[in-house]
DNA sequence: CTGAAAGCGCTTACAG
DNA sequence: CTGAAAGCGCTTACAG
């Protein structure tokens, strides 16, 4: 099959596509102009700055009004090879992960598509080479950013990490990346870190459940805070949160468990056992809702009744959260508020002062009353 | 910054991106040879092929050793400006439906990466000109192919419609579009159709209930049959699997809303009055388990056990469902072999018989017994 | 102020 | 059998 390329094929290729060159022919100027014009370059008066073509009012409106009846989008795989900034955000997702990160995929794709951008997906397996695999990838399609909702560090050698910085503003080619964004954590220096302040969440819940009048309250880790950073800010939200009402943590109710994840039912029942059996608790803020389920199963086996015998809160505010019966009360991670953060570093504003490197934003969480606290 | 295009510049371009032209400087020879090398067109020896370049083992391997050394990935933008198929799919997801496609989305994507393609996803608002703005874009982009997460249909108009079918082989610019794939219904002719059997599903729940000696099986349905197709494939199943055992339904026991989703309180307990209440039933099959949830809280605060009183299925077997306590019976989507069918279709293996277009595909459903029934 | 021309990085038909 | 050259659709520095 060949392409008709003849002059008589003036308005429109064979198969319908329009480009930039037809657009020109039909409005009777040159691509320059056309380029110009729907490029916002183009001007009209003596007023026109400078970097602006000049062109007529009613020539510019025809031409934008062509571009629209003829639905024209510019190529998008000329515009890159000129060098144009790309407008594709690669987010990597951990494949091991609960759904959380899914959920908040969504909220920063409705954001990416206010602002014309585009997410371009991959999951991660714990394995460099294929994690490797996809940032190669991702460089070769000129990727405009990458967002990592995912944890590499623990296996992140120096192959990987040299490839994570080629999406770092100051090594990119000529603009080509904006920026990189992890969550919680960043293997490399430069790289910004989005995170949600969990500790304020749970010192949110420990205000929360005081005031309720509960007086014992317990928390349940899912590894110790020493072990896992992400823990020990929980600690800290705890206590933090204790310490306002001149209140310490009871060590009585404070269980960790060593790192698995999901919790099996006798981790869940040996928590349980811990702080509402032995240390008498009257609630339990959860590491998350995953684990917040589990602990309310076993409560109602052993008919502890929620919330008024126990109240529990879990985190993340999953989708399952508000389907759980008893519907879940949890610190939610704030979604919309995340994604703002992710893209007001990776698609700033036109015309606003350029971001530092190695930005750490911390998004406030939100609790969400519901039923089991 | 200019470019460091000089002869100096032998061995790379001055940001560290690697070129095809560098490889061949590297390797010398011409780009010619590079690009057939790794593109698998190059053979050795008088037993080469037609269409193939001919190229000394030791040139081949040195030239891949290089590739592979220095990273190298043809830039995706040069390729797609000189025709080359693409590799990225495009995937619209409804941004009212529940977190189902995403689990879905993993699977395809799982899938894709293993097929050498990428997926670009965008979420459609049930607002034709935003969904027009999505397959413009992808247009524009060079997706390969199209695959929808949503029935477009009630809304879709003549100019929606001809911009799905750019996405049809037939229609496509040179083989850009490979494919265009919905889920349970196409608003066009011609493209493809794949489903998860949601009548076989049902069956299977029926058998699997008659087996445990129910014999007062009832239908919770989100809509009358007649309105919903997706409904009346429900009620089919149920028939089918009741006249396997001799039996036909009993109407007292079929309840239906009216459409209305998710379900609030007030429909399911009218659910449970109807057929659990007035028609004794001993199981219920639901719409989904976002219905079944719903009537396992009914249920429970009226005192009615399940299992052992009430048996309960769901269908979709979400994310939500393993945690649920009870955890859900569910009829599951199976999500591999949908990635599988919708991939099959989409990029089929080379070599394989051309796809005729407007496939109808049905996946079998999986029956996931847990702790409701 | 307008228009022709170069060039982004590849692939491939074509000339030597 | 090998290598130079054209061209995909844009944008932009440059010449008229």
């Amino acid at each position: 099959m060949a392409r008709s390329t003849t002059a008589a094929d003036g308005n429109g290729r064979a198969d319908g596509r329009v480009r930039l060159i037809d657009l020109a022919r039909l409005a009777g100027v040159t691509p320059s102009v056309v380029s110009a014009v729907l490029g916002g370059r183009a001007g009209d008066g003596p007023g026109t700055g400078s970097g602006t073509v000049r062109v007529g009012a009613a020539t510019a409106a025809r031409i934008h009004a062509l571009a629209a009846r003829r639905g024209y989008r510019p190529d998008a795989a000329a515009q890159a090879l000129k060098g144009c900034p790309s407008t594709v955000i690669g987010v990597l997702i951990g494949a091991e992960s609960t759904l959380a990160n899914y959920e908040r995929l969504a909220a920063v794709e409705r954001l990416a598509d206010e602002r014309g951008h585009r997410l371009m997906i991959g999951q991660l397996h714990d394995d460099p080479a294929r994690t490797a695999d996809y940032l190669r990838d991702f460089r070769a399609r000129g990727i405009a950013a990458l967002l990592c909702f995912h944890n590499p560090a623990p296996r992140c050698d120096a192959v990987l990490r040299n490839l994570f910085r080629e999406f770092l503003p100051a090594d990119a080619p000529l603009g080509h990346a904006h920026g990189l964004v992890f969550q919680t954590h960043s293997p490399i220096r430069g790289a910004h870190v989005v995170d949600v302040d969990r500790a304020e969440g749970v010192r949110q819940a420990v205000a929360h459940l005081l005031a309720q009048g509960r007086r014992r309250l317990a928390l349940v880790l899912n590894a110790p805070p020493a072990a896992d950073p992400l823990m020990a800010d929980r600690w800290q939200g705890f206590i933090a949160g204790l310490a306002e009402a001149g209140r310490k943590p009871n060590p009585r109710r404070v269980w960790h468990g060593d790192g698995t994840f999901p919790p099996v039912p006798e981790q869940a029942a040996a928590a349980v056992r811990a702080v509402v059996d032995a240390g008498g608790a009257d609630a339990i803020i959860a590491s998350n809702d995953i684990w917040a389920m589990a602990l309310l199963r076993i409560l109602r086996r052993r008919g502890r009744a929620v919330p008024d015998n126990v109240a529990v809160i879990g985190m993340d505010n999953l989708y399952a959260a508000a389907l759980f019966d008893p519907a879940l009360t949890t610190i939610g991670q704030n979604n919309a508020a995340f994604a703002r953060a992710v893209l007001d570093l990776l698609v700033p504003p036109a015309g606003g002062a350029p971001i530092p490197p190695g930005q750490h934003i911390t998004v406030p969480p939100e609790l969400v009353l519901r039923e089991t606290g």
